[in-house]
RNA sequence: GCGGAUGUGGCGGAACUGGCAGACGCACUAGACUUAGGAUCUAGCGCUUAACGGCGUGGGGGUUCGAGUCCCUUCAUCCGCACCA
């Protein structure tokens, strides 16, 4: 028999899947429906990364597996083509990034259709087609609309290197996400989308949807929601109060000084009565400028000034307190201003050492004189709450606020709203008119999609406005409400705009009369099983997840979440757990590794690798392993007896356990563990003298979703119709099971021996067997058997004396 | 600091609800076939011991006839967030 000859193979399969459109699937086929998604790639210049096939690959692998079950799969794929990598490399070689996009999605399209996936290619979509970002504006308009979105001029984050405002999620580290620039504060218009009015169901509803429970972990801590109360302190000789928020309203007596962030616009209010103004100035222009990045190298030395001139009552202890500034209280969370409890929050602590300010104990418990005390005790120094316990403390001042109206109850979360403009070319424009008259004006949408005009120069302008900003034939149009002179809005959306909605598109991609129709909308969500990164779960699934919730307030969509399960895969990095790079020199390119040895035993070993969700450190060895089983696979061909059927007795009991197992461990990710079954029952089949027709196809197409080409060229040698047109194998639970079982014989913890047990024998049986044993009366020389456990087709176990 | 994980041979990793630890693969060793082998096949392969045996799932303790798995405690590593009041 011939060498496997992957190359000629793997490209006629292809050839034939997407000539007869194999996997294409249409709406409303009667049957049990499958949606499932795997994150659509962003087409880098660089091409596909050997990342990318290991999590196609894994719901590749369902998608097959479901198919053959019988059930309506829909598997689709698309392209995140806006953004600014495309961009930038845009520039830096002077071609349009519309030329670039589609160079990119070409030569990917060309990879994933070597990778032998079974997307249906027909529903493909690409964010930066207008077909496509008309919808991507108009659901933008829905959310102007409803209120959602809004301009703020505001402090933003703000990437020196890419010119660009960045959202909270993308700064990592106090660097841009992207290229690791320091990332500065920057007062800029800015358009923001409320994504904190959906805080609380974004959290409520991860209880109702299947998501690893990390991913969950991530998005609750992101949200950041926590219970407290806001109390108002009266700012002595004005009609103002500082508002602060805090989670523990029961220490109120023990605040000793009050902190507000330097941005607080109460200093400009009393400038005048202010006698330090200058030092707060310098103090402010400092904080400013220091980036994030400085924020936080500095955390340990608390610095602040405090404001000579105005100072603040306590409501509750009518203490008078002193005021101070400092960039440790930050403006964007709360109310911008604090009450500063120094003996039972850290932070204040520290601060309260540097300024020697008092420190009051109000919790007994710990010791105040050397660290703040955070934990629960009895209240002490605290008339009104005296002898109650921190919990209980909270709950009466609390009410005793309120009664008051000295503050009241609230809710705060750490999240906030999400930045949605970008001062750069390639991505939707914003479908917005700005009229001198009538101020913002939405476009009708009859006018979308709004087309990206063209330019001659996409690169971003230095005082930080968009490229679009300079052509001026397209800024200047008319107002759609007075029809007077307007100008459009030039900032464009970001990344994230495309890819919050683009599941919904597939499922009916050549609709221009709605994104897609409710009808297809119904049938296929929600989305049944959606696999992505972990670096998604703050970005992309959170702001996702906001809008399908906004889609549904508005009666677009009929399910509340888009994602009944969510995954994530591991990175796969190079040898010795670090990281690919080109400056490593490890990077692996699959094109080689499929010209080398074919997409089969690309896709086999990164299943195989190791644990699916975790990371795991690439091996041309390990790659070599998993070709070598494919080879045997190949050769076994010569050994099989195509006419004799039915699986042979001493084959049979492995051949339905590995049936079970397959299916169990696809459908669980562990693709691993099944191939491990697989590679044993082949091992099987060569100790046998030949191999029955059944026994081989059963194995081809167990195989088939792992390695679909390979299993089919075999399956058609054996004269048979493609494994794509057949069925799953099924099994029989009795025959999973041996008639004899080898039982192993505890004695003391300890496994002496072991007794050939029919399944199913009583305690009575096992007596017999035991007494009869030549090893249990060797066993039991000289010593009393104190105790029998035995468990049914499992285990013997003696304790002796 | 908070949150989430993870610690098993030389390596990647298996082990269902507590029931034969180390499946499967890599590497390695020996042999076969070969002019040759970085091909293929066969066998071996946790540590230790001459052997019987003993010891083994990061460390320590506990529950149990029985613990990688459950409980307590401790150490280490990775990931995410982080002056969030």
């Amino acid at each position: 028999m011939e060498q496997y000859d992957f190359r000629t193979i793997e490209k006629k399969w292809q050839k034939k899947w997407e000539e007869e459109k194999t996997f294409q699937v249409e709406n409303f086929t009667p049957g049990e429906k499958d949606y499932l998604l795997i994150e659509f790639p962003y087409p880098s210049g660089e091409g596909l990364h050997i990342g990318h096939p290991r999590p196609y690959t894994g719901i590749d692998i369902i998608a097959r597996k479901r198919r053959l079950e019988g059930r309506v799969v829909l598997f689709p794929i698309g392209f995140d083509s806006f953004g600014l990598p495309t961009e930038n490399y845009a520039i830096k070689h002077k071609i349009h990034p519309q030329i670039v996009t589609e160079r990119n999605v070409e030569r990917f399209t060309q990879q994933l259709k070597m990778l032998g996936l079974s997307f249906d290619w027909d529903r493909c979509v690409l964010t930066s087609d207008p077909s496509y970002y008309k919808w991507t504006q108009w659901i933008f308009l829905q959310l102007y609309k409803h209120g959602l979105a809004y301009k703020a001029k505001m402090d933003i984050n703000f990437c020196p290197s890419c010119k660009v405002g960045l959202a909270n999620e993308e700064v990592v580290g106090g660097e841009c996400e992207r290229c690791h620039t320091p990332v500065i504060r920057r007062a800029k218009e800015q358009w923001m989308l409320e994504i904190t009015k959906y805080a609380q169901r974004l959290l409520d509803d991860l209880d109702t949807v299947d998501f690893a429970e990390r991913i969950k972990a991530q998005q609750r801590n992101w949200i950041g929601r926590s219970e407290g109360a806001t109390i108002r302190f009266p700012v002595i000789d004005t009609q103002e109060h500082l508002e602060v928020y805090t989670t523990r309203p029961d220490t109120v007596y023990g605040a000793t000084y009050m902190v507000i962030a330097p941005e607080h616009p109460l200093i400009e209010k009393y400038a005048t009565r202010i006698k330090n103004m200058e030092e707060l100035e310098a103090y402010r222009h400092e904080a400013k400028h220091k980036s994030d990045f400085e924020r936080m190298e500095l955390v340990k030395d608390k610095t602040g000034v405090r404001i000579e001139g105005l100072d603040a009552l306590n409501p509750i202890s009518e203490e008078v307190l002193p005021i101070y500034i400092s960039d440790y209280v930050m403006m964007e969370y709360g109310s911008g201003a604090i009450m500063a409890v120094p003996a039972h929050d850290e932070r204040d602590y520290e601060f309260a050492q540097v300024f020697h300010l008092p420190i009051h104990e109000v919790v007994s418990g710990g010791d105040v004189t050397r660290e703040a005390y955070t934990g629960d005790g009895t209240i002490v120094g605290s008339p009104l709450i005296n002898g109650l316990s921190v919990p209980e403390a909270i709950e009466k001042m609390t009410a005793i606020l309120e009664e008051r109206g000295l503050g009241e109850r609230k809710v705060q979360f750490k999240l906030r709203d999400w930045v949605f403009s970008r001062q750069r070319y390639w991505g939707e424009p914003i479908p917005i008119v700005h009229c001198p008259k009538c101020g913002t004006v939405p476009l009708d949408e009859s006018e979308l999609p709004l087309l990206l005009p063209e330019v001659q120069v996409y690169e971003p302008t230095e005082d930080g406005s968009s490229p679009l900003a300079a052509i001026t034939d397209w800024v200047e149009t008319s107002c759609p409400t007075c029809g007077g002179p307007a100008q459009r809005e030039t900032d464009t959306m970001p990344q994230w705009a495309g890819s919050s909605w683009y599941f919904l598109r597939y499922l009916d991609p050549h609709n221009d009369e709605a994104l897609a129709s409710r009808e297809a909308i119904e049938y296929w969500m929600p989305v049944d099983w959606y696999n992505g990164g972990m670096e998604h779960t703050t970005l992309h699934l959170l702001y996702s997840r906001f809008w399908h919730k906004f889609l549904y307030d508005i009666g677009v969509v009929n399910t509340v979440e888009p994602y009944a399960k969510r995954t994530s895969h591991g990175f796969i990095l190079g040898k010795g757990n670090i990281k690919m790079s080109k400056s490593r020199g490890n990077v692996i390119n699959p094109d080689e590794v499929i010209e080398e040895v074919g997409a089969d035993a690309l896709r086999g070993y990164e299943m195989f690798i190791g644990d699916f969700e975790k990371a795991v450190s690439w091996s041309d060895e390990g790659l070599g392993g998993t070709k070598r089983f494919l080879d045997r696979l190949w050769f076994a061909f010569d050994r099989v007896d195509k006419n004799k059927r039915g699986y042979s007795p001493e084959l049979e009991v492995q051949i339905n356990r590995t049936i079970k197992k397959v299916g169990e461990d696809y459908e669980s990710l562990k693709a691993n563990t099944a191939i491990a079954a697989m590679m044993a029952l082949l091992n099987e089949y060569y100790h046998q003298d030949s191999i029955r027709r059944d026994e081989y196809e059963v194995l081809l197409t167990l195989l088939n979703p792992v390695a679909p080409h390979i299993t089919e060229e075999l399956n058609e040698m054996l004269g048979n119709p493609p494994i794509t047109e057949g069925s799953w194998p099924t099994y029989d639970p009795e025959k999973t099971l041996e008639d004899v079982i080898e039982v192993p014989v505890q004695i003391n913890g300890k496994v002496r021996f072991r007794l050939d047990v029919e399944r199913g024998s009583d305690e009575a049986a096992i007596d017999e067997l035991l007494e009869a044993s030549e090893a249990y009366h060797r066993q039991l020389e000289g010593k009393t058997l104190i105790k029998r456990i035995y468990i049914q087709d499992k285990l013997i176990s003696l304790v002796v004396k």
